[in-house]
DNA sequence: TCTAAGGTCTGTAGCTGGTACAGACTCAAG
DNA sequence: CTTGAGTCTGTACCAGCTACAGACCTTAGA
């Protein structure tokens, strides 16, 4: 697999998962659900990535790593790869996502509140009264 | 299912998910993992459940809402289950678990300011160029 | 040249936390 | 008696991976 063509460095999978840090049986599911495309392969069956593989597997990464879901990055390079994505379109897309995050982080707030000050009130003594366990069985 | 033996109210699985507002389904899931214990049953192998049943199931509903896995959950239970639990040892469950929703506040908002700074420098266009993109494709 | 270690191939099962549906049975009201 | 609603079971499905079995292939060392 160390093969060079015209300046145009192949790889396996395992070399691919490697240069990207992604997990080897993640890139083999991304191409099942189509994120990524099916590579061409060697005489031996063997998946022949390039550089075009490892620029779309760090964009997909990049994507999941600000939390867009699969199908949202379905969405995003569906506009990439039509070539005629407009600022606005991703934009729009982008903007749906961040709404998502900030309803989340607004969620896990009224939580850490919520928690947070019921275990204030803890003595944290080997007693068998405890606000956490009274604030999950008080009758609301 | 409208028998009364001894003032303790006997409900049907429709009427507990009612009472508690959880899915019908959800039920008999958390008695197949085990959160919920098994319920008597009726001749005709109906299960028959009581106040302590709608007791145990807010118990388990208040502690999702709160971020709770139901691994937590299953160790809080355990806890009040024994009839030994100590204060210090619930707070010490309870801070753990702070510790997580902390830590994923945190994720979100590093994820709500790479977007937003992000999304802020689009201009909207039906221009093919978008920060976005650029932010996702670029080389790190 | 042979062999052993590693990479790759496929399909499939497992994880969390549910949700949903099919087909059989039962119950209550009209 | 019939009809509609409730319940029973097992099973499949969702996201987003991860892992493993068993077969094949490649490569390095002896």
């Amino acid at each position: 697999m160390k093969i060079h063509h015209r300046s145009v460095k192949v790889l396996g999978r395992g070399e691919l998962a490697k240069l990207t840090g992604c997990n080897l049986e993640t890139i083999r599911y991304y191409e099942n659900i189509g994120v990524m495309p099916d590579p061409p392969r060697s005489s031996k069956n063997y998946r022949v990535y390039d550089d075009g593989h490892v620029a779309r597997l760090r964009f997909i990464m990049r994507a999941r790593e600000l939390g867009f879901t699969l199908d949202e990055v379905r969405d995003l390079l569906a506009l990439v790869d039509g070539g005629a994505q407009t600022c606005g379109e991703v934009q729009g897309l982008a903007n749906a996502h961040l709404a998502n995050v900030r309803a989340k982080i607004a969620d896990l707030k009224r939580i850490e509140h919520v928690l947070s000050s019921t275990v204030a009130q803890c003595t944290g003594d080997d007693v068998p009264d405890c606000p956490v366990i009274d604030a999950l069985t008080e009758v609301a």
